[in-house]
DNA sequence: TTTTTATATCTGTATATTACGATATATAAA
DNA sequence: TTTATATATCGTAATATACAGATATAAAAA
């Protein structure tokens, strides 16, 4: 067991934006989906408006996920490749 | 993005549980070193016995580690395979 | 049996996170 | 230019988490 804390910060801070049901389920559908605009997502997850926003404010600002705008709507995707495998070891069907 | 939201939660709870630098750390170097008693652990991480012990607690309720008593000291390991697949993950060198 | 050592639990406080209505902004359509 | 639509931000109350000193427990040593 090393010190390297700001290592263990900065991964602990990923960890911790990933960690809530909400935020979860956007990053494993637009991972699936391969992108996805706002207004479907709220569809999908019935929450509302300002709350669904501020979860993808948290991972905006993680650097998780970006969005990129057409017309009125943005489309969002996932743009870091290590969160990407993951959720893929997250919800892997072995052990 | 379906609604599975019992599983999302489950997971979640995972994540929001190793989402703490010392606890990343714990976990981490239990993989690493196989095993490791808490006054060990306190000597590397330098955070009050209470902090620590604290800390076991939720990793040992999150069914990450468990504890095996060995005279007045009690040895952690991680006992959950796919949270080892994850820490390894998390770190590993790529991308 | 008392004392010491290792670990766990309790308790109060400080801090962070979540949730969501209200409001703002940006773009497109009428 | 007004109106409608999609998304973001603000304000704030409720809840959860982290921290650390004080205290408890369990095992070993004296």
């Amino acid at each position: 067991m090393d010190k390297d804390f700001d290592q263990y910060h900065e991964k602990a801070e990923i960890l911790k934006v990933l960690a809530h049901p909400v935020r979860l389920c956007i990053v494993k559908g637009l991972i699936e989906n391969g992108g996805c605009n706002v207004s479907h997502m709220q569809f999908c997850l019935e929450v509302p408006q300002s709350t669904l926003s501020q979860h993808l404010q948290k991972l905006r600002a993680a650097g998780i996920v970006e969005g990129k705008r057409n017309g009125l709507e943005i489309n969002y995707k996932v743009c870091n490749e290590r969160v990407v495998d993951l959720i893929k070891t997250l919800f892997a069907e072995d052990h």
